[in-house]
DNA sequence: TTGTACGCGTTATCAA
DNA sequence: TTGATAACGCGTACAA
C-alpha cells in the first residue's frame, strides 16, 4: 500500500511555502488566484502539496480572514428527528438545499440544545459559523430565534412568526387559504365540527381545547388556520358548533386519537377540519378502522399538500413548500449584502379530492 | 421601540476590554470560565456586551484558536432534494442529526458541487468548517469521498463503499439480508423473475440491463443485494430466468415504468424482487393500475423497511436506518480523539407481508 | 511574478 | 483574580 507519509506537524500554508522556498503568497495564490503565477510554479506547488497531504487553505483560517462561511443556518422549533417527520419540513429543507447547492453554500443545521438549560439555545446559535440564519416555522419568542437576531446576521424567517422587523418573512396567507377551503366545507352544510390542530401552548398537551385558547397561540400559523375556520363558521347562516382538539405531536397516529376525541366529544360532529395533511391522514385512518365512511359520514379536509395527501385524495390546501425552502435560501444569499426586510408570500390552490360531502341528514 | 444602538465599528472581544478597560483574557472568561472571575465582574462584562450588541466570541476565531468546528460533516452522493425524496436517507440523516444533537455538534450539509467542473467536488468538501465528515452511501471513487479523506479527517462510511482502510464502515449485511428473503421468495416456486434495481452505472440510465453488468456496480449495496438474489437463483432445484431493469431515479414512478419494462421484456415473469421500497410500492401501483393482482398474479418484494411499505404490508426487508445514523454520528464524534477504523454491522429483519405467494400453475 | 507586513478574533500559558 | 504575550492559519494591499 502507498500511504501517503503522515506529517509530524500540521502542513499550512506557511509551512508548505518554506518546504518549497516560496513565499506563503504564492501558495495562497496557486489556490485562490491562478493567474497569478505560472502555470509551473503552480503545478509544483499543487503537487507538493499532495505529496504532504495538504489539502489547501484551511477553511475556518479562510473564513476568520475573509469573514465569510459560506455557510447558512438553519433554525428548527424541534428536534431535526422531529421535523423529519413532517413531510412538508422535509420539502421545505430539500428546497432550501437546493437554493444552497446553486449558491455554493453549505447548510448548517443547528442542533437542539438541551432542554431545561437556561441560555443553551443561545450557546448553540453563538457557535454557529454562518453567514446568516433561516428560521423555519419558529413559535414567538423562540429562544433560537431571539438568539439568531442578537448575532445582527441577515435573517429569513419561514412562515412564523410574521410581522418581525428587520427580516424578511417567506411564507403563504395561511387565513386566506384556510378561509376559502372552510368555506367549501361548511358551504355543504355541517353544524357540528370539529378542528383538529398541531402543538398551540409551550408545553406539550394532547386533547380538547378552547377556540379562545387555540386563537391565542403563539404559533401563527396555526392560530391563523383556526382563526379562518372560525370565520369561515361565523359567515354561515347558521350556527356551527366547533370542537377543537390539540394533539402535542405531530403524527399520523396523534391524529387518529384526535379524531376519536372529537368525536367522542360531540357525537354529531359531521366534518373534521384539520389544520395539517399529517393529521388528517391519520383521522382518516381511524375513520376506515371503525368502518366511518368518508365522506358520507364524516368530511375531512387537510392542508399542506403533501404527496401522502395527494395520493390518498384529501381535500386540502396545496401549498409550494419546496418553494418556500428555494426562496427563502435565495433571499437569505441575496441578503448578504444588501440589508433588507419585507415579506414574500407565495400562493397555494386547493386541491379538489373526494373526502368531503354535505353531512347525511339526521 | 428601543433598538440596541447600531455599533459603527465590528465590537470584538478585544473592544469589549478596551471599552471596559480590562485585559481580553477577562472577557473571554466572561463567557468560558465564569468561575475564573468575580460575580460582579462578569455581571459587567456581560451587561456591556448587550449594551453594544456583542453577542458572544466569534464562532469562526474560536474554531481557529481551539482547532475544533463542534460541526460534522455529511456527505450525500446525489443532490439533496433528490436524496430527501429517499425515506431511508431521510431517516438516516434524522438519525444522525439525533447524534449531533445529544452531543451538541451542528451538522453541516455539504453542497452538491457543479456538475462537470473538475475539481469543484473537492473545492467544496475542502471548504467545510468541520470535525469529520459521515459519507452516506456515496459510490466507489466518488469524488467528493476522495476529497475528504484527502482532508485525513474522521471519517466514517455508511453502507458503501466497504472495504476503505483507515475508516469505520456502518452499515448491515446487504447480502446476508436479501439472500435470506430472495430465498424465501423462490423458494415459492417462481421460474421467471425481474429484478428492479436502482441506479448501477456512472451514467443515468433506464431500462433493462444484464446480470454481469449489475453485478459489477460501483453501488456495491445495490451489487450485493442483486448477488444475493442471484446466489438464491443458483441454489433453486430448476434454472431460474432473470430480467433486470435498471432505473435512473429513485422514485415510485421509475419504479412502475421499471416493473412495465421488465414484464414487456419477459412477461413470463411472476415475480418482481425489488432492491428498495420505493422500487416496489411503484411496482405495485403499476400492478394495481394494470389489473394485476398482488400477490396472486405477481408477487413483489422490496428492501428497507420504510413507513411506506410497511403500511402496504410489503414484503421486505427492514433495516434499521435510523439507527444506522445515530451509530455513525456517535462513532464519528468518539473518533475525533482516538482514531480508528473497523466496521459495525447491524441486524435487519425481514417483514412478512402478503405480497408474495406462489406462481399460478401455468 | 514574488515577497513583506499586517490584521482577522480568539484562547492558552504563564506571570503578576 | 487579572493581565500580557504568543500563537492559530490565512488573505491581501503594497512594495519590490
Amino acid at each position: 500500500m502507498s500511504r501517503t507519509p503522515r506529517p509530524r506537524r500540521r502542513v499550512t500554508l506557511a509551512s508548505l511555502a518554506a518546504e518549497l522556498k516560496v513565499s506563503r503568497t504564492t501558495v495562497s495564490n496557486a489556490y485562490n488566484r491562478p493567474d497569478q503565477l505560472s502555470p509551473e510554479l503552480r503545478e509544483r506547488v499543487l503537487n507538493a502539496a499532495k505529496e504532504l497531504g495538504y489539502s489547501g487553505p484551511d477553511p475556518v483560517a479562510r473564513s476568520l480572514r475573509t469573514r465569510r462561511a459560506d455557510t447558512i443556518g438553519l433554525l428548527l422549533d424541534q428536534p431535526l428527528s422531529y421535523s423529519f417527520r413532517d413531510p412538508a419540513a422535509v420539502d421545505f429543507v430539500a428546497g432550501l438545499a437546493n437554493a444552497c447547492d446553486a449558491a455554493g453554500r453549505a447548510l448548517l443545521i443547528v442542533p437542539a440544545a438541551p432542554e431545561h438549560e437556561p441560555g443553551a439555545a443561545a450557546d448553540v446559535v453563538n457557535k454557529a459559523s454562518v453567514d446568516g440564519f433561516v428560521a423555519y416555522s419558529v413559535p414567538e419568542n423562540d429562544p433560537y430565534l431571539d438568539a439568531a437576531m442578537e448575532r445582527h446576521l441577515p435573517l429569513v424567517v419561514c412562515d412564523q412568526p410574521a410581522g418581525l422587523d428587520g427580516t424578511v418573512r417567506v411564507g403563504i396567507d395561511d387565513h386566506a387559504a384556510m378561509l376559502e377551503l372552510a368555506r367549501i366545507v361548511l358551504g355543504l352544510g355541517h353544524r357540528r365540527i370539529g378542528i383538529l390542530a398541531m402543538r398551540l401552548g409551550d408545553t406539550k398537551r394532547d386533547g380538547s381545547t378552547t377556540l379562545e385558547a387555540a386563537l391565542s397561540s403563539r404559533y401563527s400559523v396555526q392560530r391563523d388556520r383556526i382563526q379562518a375556520i372560525a370565520d369561515a363558521a361565523a359567515l354561515q347562516p347558521r350556527p356551527v358548533a366547533v370542537t377543537v382538539i390539540e394533539t402535542a405531536s405531530h403524527t399520523r397516529e396523534a391524529g387518529a386519537r384526535a379524531a376519536r376525541e372529537a368525536l367522542d366529544e360531540d357525537p354529531g360532529i359531521t366534518a373534521l377540519l384539520c389544520t395539517t395533511d399529517v393529521l388528517a391522514l391519520g383521522a382518516m385512518t381511524w375513520a376506515a378502522e371503525h368502518g366511518i365512511v368518508i365522506p358520507e359520514d364524516l368530511s375531512v379536509s387537510g392542508f399542506d399538500g403533501t404527496v401522502d395527501a395527494m395520493r390518498a385524495d384529501l381535500t386540502t390546501v396545496v401549498q409550494p413548500s419546496e418553494e418556500k425552502g428555494q426562496r427563502a435560501g435565495e433571499i437569505l444569499i441575496a441578503l448578504a449584502a444588501s440589508h433588507g426586510s419585507g415579506e414574500e408570500l407565495l400562493a397555494t390552490s386547493i386541491h379538489h379530492g373526494s373526502t368531503i360531502a354535505a353531512p347525511r341528514r339526521q
